[in-house]
RNA sequence: UGGGUUAUGGUGUAACGGCAGCACUACAGAUUUUGAUUCUGUCUGUCUAGGUUCGAAUCCUAGUAACCCAACCA
């Protein structure tokens, strides 16, 4: 089966370089900056690379990206790695860029020696200035050819703590009139009096990220250091890094970072998001973040599941969020136990049933009959759903109507006799007989109705909040509209249902338990859930072939 | 006025000079004790203009469009 799909470029590139004998195996990472929260995005790179190991026999890294102390935490660390873990993958070696502070500096001095570094004290602004801009050549700063003895002295200092932040900075010494804005003297360390969260404040200096990706990589071995495009021009100044140290040739390879419709997927907004209480917070399930999407209810087999399909390739793209729901229904539809839940209640009486009377009715809990099955009670006075009856039927209405009949799910054919409404004109009861021989699994009353409903018997119900997801925005790409994203938020993506009726078995779920509440979607307990208050999420609705028909008119 | 990257149905992705395929979406139908699932079918595509070739999505030439690059962020 494998065989038969093509491969993408990246695997085309470890195939070749494992046939042409140019590695033995291969070596990934995965190279988070512990600044923020894991998305969607990102467990494409994760997948991506985690897969690529195991399936040419490699092993993956994680190493968190942590030169910025300033805008990196721990609480970031932590739960990057119980995401990663989350989506089934494992590492073969935690590491840090901060572990390479030591061997980086080294780096740089070896720079220095070579005359390809020096220290630079002009201000942002100057530096800036002298870059020029993509179509004019930069300028060299006045402090580009001082000596190499000098340059040692001064980028020590700089190390043990002598200047203040931004009073000087070392470049590397390539061409300030190259093509490559990245190659006209970037600026390769730092200054920063910031507590680290690894390293504390042994270091005032820090590397910037190209002056410590490469070369991570390289102490690594890894063989393939695969990137998102926009590191594209990077690639030329982590080639020239490996090359002037003499050090492991690391290779890097980019590929088109994933976009999905109605959705928002950097870090900055997401951030913007959670800060400004758009959202609950990096976990709130209508975010794109691993964490959300757990929260949610997704599964891992799922999201996996997506990243496969997407495929691996350099264009810019726009992915359908219709296609992870796609997956996610695929692989709930068959593992989701099923139950009832009614969650905008309309009363039913069974009229002709008897007072006080209850039944055990067998349900099964799933469409494979491995998964078994349950009892519900069943009564005379019953919840069904508001949307199941119209006093005016519509066309191809085969629901409940006046004097039309429909199954209520592994119990009963009911024909409705008349309804009740309430001073506003709604309807707020509806009487029914049932059919006695028609119970279902034992059905000999030879009535075929077209509808079925599902119901939870009144006396036995319990209550619990449902909480309604939507997208968290109006429009499939915010990111590409005029004005702030923001303005394109969905006023309606969250609905709280605070008191819907479930049936009674419901009251056992776990955390772990996927749902199908028939005919409503997939449902799982919400991490704020307690015994006694009871909190259900909307994973995702079901295909629904009857709203698109009310659509049509 | 520079450099880099990419162009295949509505979306994503195949094709490695030889029948434009697959998936999602949409639509139509069958089945259904979930208007779900399942099954069957349909619509829609090679950025443009030239050229090479028996034959071009693929090679050549010239355009066009989109994205990225001027943080002491990653």
């Amino acid at each position: 089966m494998s065989e038969e799909k093509s491969l993408h470029f990246i695997e085309e590139i470890v195939e070749q370089d494992l046939q042409s004998g140019k590695y033995k195996s291969i070596i990934t990472r995965f190279p988070p900056e512990p600044n923020g929260y894991l998305h969607i995005g990102h467990s494409k790179s994760i997948c991506l690379n985690f897969g690529l190991a195991a399936k040419y026999g490699g092993s993956t890294n994680l190493r968190f990206d942590d030169t910025n102390p300033v805008t990196e935490d721990t609480e970031y660390v932590e739960s990057i790695k119980a995401d990663i873990r989350w989506l089934g993958f494992d590492w073969s070696n935690e590491l840090y860029a901060s572990d390479y502070f030591d061997q980086l500096y080294a780096f740089a001095v070896s720079l220095i020696q070579q005359g390809l570094a020096y220290v630079d004290d002009s201000t942002s602004e100057e530096i800036a200035q002298l870059k020029g801009t993509p179509t004019e050549p930069g300028k060299n700063s006045a402090y580009r050819d001082r000596s190499m003895t000098e340059n040692l002295q001064l980028f020590e200092e700089m190390k043990s703590g002598k200047y203040k932040d931004g009073e000087k900075v070392l470049r590397a010494k390539i061409d300030m009139a190259h093509t490559n804005m990245l190659m006209r003297d970037p600026i390769i360390y730092r200054i920063k009096h910031a507590h680290h969260h690894r390293t504390g404040d042994k270091w005032c200096i820090y590397p910037m990220y190209d002056f410590a990706h490469g070369q991570s990589d390289s102490i690594e071995k890894i063989t393939h250091s695969i990137c998102t495009l926009e590191f594209i021009p990077h690639r030329e100044l982590y080639d020239w890094f490996i090359e002037k140290l003499s050090i492991f040739p690391s290779h890097q390879y980019e590929f088109a970072r994933l976009n999905m419709t109605y959705t928002v997927m950097s870090k900055r907004k997401l951030l913007q998001l959670v800060n400004e209480g758009h959202v609950t917070g990096w976990d709130d399930p209508r975010m794109p973040t691993i964490s959300g999407f757990r929260r949610k209810g997704y599964t891992p087999a799922s999201i996996r599941t997506f990243c496969d399909k997407i495929g691996v390739a350099k264009r810019e793209n726009l992915i359908d969020l219709s296609l992870l729901e796609f997956c996610l229904r695929e692989d709930l539809n068959h593992t989701a136990k099923r139950a009832m839940a009614v969650l905008d209640p309309l009363k039913m009486v069974i009229t002709n049933y008897e007072t006080g009377k209850t039944e055990e009715l067998t349900s099964e809990n799933g469409p494979d009959a491995s998964m078994g099955t349950r009892t519900i009670p069943f009564s005379k006075e019953l919840w069904i759903e508001q949307e199941d009856f119209m006093e005016v039927p519509a066309k191809k209405w085969f629901r409940l109507a006046p004097g039309a009949m429909v199954r209520l799910k592994s119990a009963y054919i009911v024909q409705c006799d008349h309804f009740i409404k309430n001073e506003q004109g709604q309807v707020v009861e509806v009487h029914c007989t049932y059919i006695p021989e028609s119970k279902s699994g034992s059905d000999t009353s030879g009535i075929n109705v077209k509808g079925t409903i599902h119901w939870v018997s009144a006396a036995h119900a319990t209550t619990a909040e449902i909480r309604l997801y939507d997208r968290l925005f109006r429009v499939e790409n915010p990111s590409s509209e005029e004005g702030d994203f923001k303005e394109y938020i969905n006023p309606d993506s969250l609905q709280i249902i605070s008191k819907a009726y479930i049936e009674p078995s419901l009251s056992q779920a776990t955390l772990e338990d996927r749902f199908q509440f028939l005919r409503k979607g997939y449902f799982c307990l919400d991490t704020d859930s307690t015994k006694n208050h009871l909190i259900f999420n909307r994973t995702v609705t079901l295909k629904d072939a009857w709203s698109k028909e009310v659509k049509k008119g």
